[in-house]
DNA sequence: GATGAATGAGGATTCATTCAT
DNA sequence: AATGAATGAATCCTCATTCAT
């Protein structure tokens, strides 16, 4: 009888959003392909076919999760890069906290371990997310890196041609938490704290000659 | 008639291999839950039956395939890292041709991506890794920096503390490999130069005083 | 605001016919089972839920989409059947004249077409129609017939048995018409003078002994 | 438990041809949409994924039953026809015998009512119906007519242009079976005597000028 | 041991019908 | 009365696993 799944979820926005963040769940839980839209339903409080009715099919509801999940971060990025009389280790550090708190302390970091394991099955989220984050992202690290660099910041000023070292901590920081965090956990704080300062390692001695 | 696949791939250890050989390509491939066993046994020259001859069931050849691929790598690590009189980025160099050569440029590099996508959902397998590669491979490369922090020669004495930093290009390597390597190729030889020179970024400037 | 397309199609059994029509093509291009109500609504220019007000179910809406077709072309038959002193072979020109230009060039031959696709399955429509349609019009022919024979207008007697061999043309015409049309063009017309005129063939020889 | 489902239908040919014997039945009592793969494989004995080792897909199978049960019938018609000296009222005597005893009297009845229900929606089998049937039965039936009227046998001399005219009675036939047997059963045998009778009625008076 | 036909549980997707607005 | 979002039963097709040969 009392048909209303627990509160009624009016407003079709919501009811929408309330389907990705179950899916999200249900995706990063299970993979793409093992999750089933049961499932992420029964976890949204909707009906199945429902979901029919905000996406076309599976591969449209993930593509979705994705690019909502991409826009707001990156633009945060940016405006914090680009303040450019910053200290670039001042700018690292907000930067890292950005990720941390954005991406690692919020199911963004989901999304963003989708990406990873089920990229080489979505070339369109792959060259979305290569358009879209990685080559914006590289060239705003790039670019705070050369600065860097021309001002003797750096540990090695062959960094600022690979951007992604800058990275890659936050790839293993998502991949350590969601495989060794229980085996293990990991202070990401601290690790990134040390990965900053062993980037800017050149600062301490370039200062006193 | 005989129409054995070319030529008969008689003994039982080489029909093994055979199905593990193909297997990690169609897992490395298509995911675990992708991949059909008609495929592997198609690409491994033997019928769908002959497949549970030797495994148990799916799940049963995923985690063998992992548990072989990882013993010898590990092992030579080891011999590489103990070898205890070498300068540290000596060491260090080559560690990472041999991470290049002999796991990037193999199929282990499957390996490690299959154990990166589908640890979460397989815990047995993120904790045979754990304790089979990460741990011993933390600890190898942590006596390694404790050493070179000892020496002074470390760009920022805190990544002893943090192994994983050292390691984190080499997944940053993997996932760009399988996602992106056809947008934007990138050098990985490069690539761990600069990481190798920036950890011991330290020890040019900090050498002399 | 105000969106009613085009115009507001206001009365209700306007709007009860716009529904009929529109599902009539849609169940004869797709047939009974294949057919959307959403498809009917959006070409009727009505929400699905519409349907529902007017109808009780699919079944009912196809059911009376039968009835209201079948009236008035029986009747119209029977007017021109019963118009004793006409000749024979007049009265047959007439009334396939009526059937080309009142079935075959009407969305009528769908309604035919729909009942010879559907009938199987719908025993109620079957009965219905071999009540309304079929007896109604088979007494009509065969009286015609018989009035002919008994002047000895017909190629050969026994047909006055079978007036269903008068009808059969028609028959075939709504499905080459439906299937074949564009293979290969049938000139219904031709088709219909040469029936009639090898029905009454007998007339032409058989009056000068 | 017992499992073999009455008997063990071992061989792979006789397993095909039951499920296609299974599947001609439903899809002529449901239509091809309305039909369940469950319930053909279930009346042919088999288990429904058994279905999609012989046939690529529920179309496929709906296909192939048309294109196993046409053969036959044309080649034998063809053989029926070519004999050039027999009188044209004992070839289409033998014709009619034929439609009558292997097509009417069979399960191919239901073929041919199916492709009639579903060729519109199914243009390859419209298509493939009209060349290797309707295009050879009427050019069969079209040669056999002119050769009729050049000895002054027809009825009408029309007839040999329309030779749809010939075979509509079959169609009735068919039709009236499906829909009107319960109802008004009808002797297909003195309807298709009738029908040839008229089709030669001329050579009743054509003897004597 | 090896085979591959057979099985049937499982899941994505559709759509008639309902009902709150 | 009219709407159209929501529902969930229904069905095609897949594929891991079994087993007779």
């Amino acid at each position: 009888m009392a048909k209303r799944k627990e509160l009624g979820r009016r407003d079709p926005a919501t009811r929408r959003q309330a389907i990705m963040d179950a899916a999200l769940a249900v995706f990063a839980a299970q993979g793409f392909v093992a999750t089933k839209l049961d499932d992420v339903a029964e976890k949204a409080g909707v009906a199945k076919g429902t979901i029919y009715l905000h996406f076309k099919d599976k591969e449209t509801l993930f593509e979705e999760i994705v690019r909502a999940a991409v826009a707001p971060v990156i633009a945060r990025l940016e405006s914090v890069v680009q303040l450019p009389d910053l200290p670039t280790e001042m700018v690292l550090g907000t930067m890292f906290e950005l990720l941390r708190t954005q991406v690692l302390g919020t199911d963004r970091k989901l999304v963003l371990r989708l990406v990873l394991t089920e990229g080489p099955r979505f070339p369109r989220i792959a060259e979305f997310y290569h358009r879209e984050v990685i080559s914006r992202g590289m060239r705003l690290i790039g670019g705070l890196l050369r600065r860097a660099a021309s001002r003797g910041e750096l540990a090695s000023p062959g960094i600022a041609e690979y951007p992604q070292l800058v990275i890659a901590p936050l790839l293993l920081a998502v991949v350590w938490d969601s495989m060794f965090a229980r085996i293990e956990p990991l202070d990401f704080e601290s690790l990134f704290a040390v990965h900053r300062s062993a980037l800017l390692a050149g600062s301490r001695t370039g200062g006193t000659p």
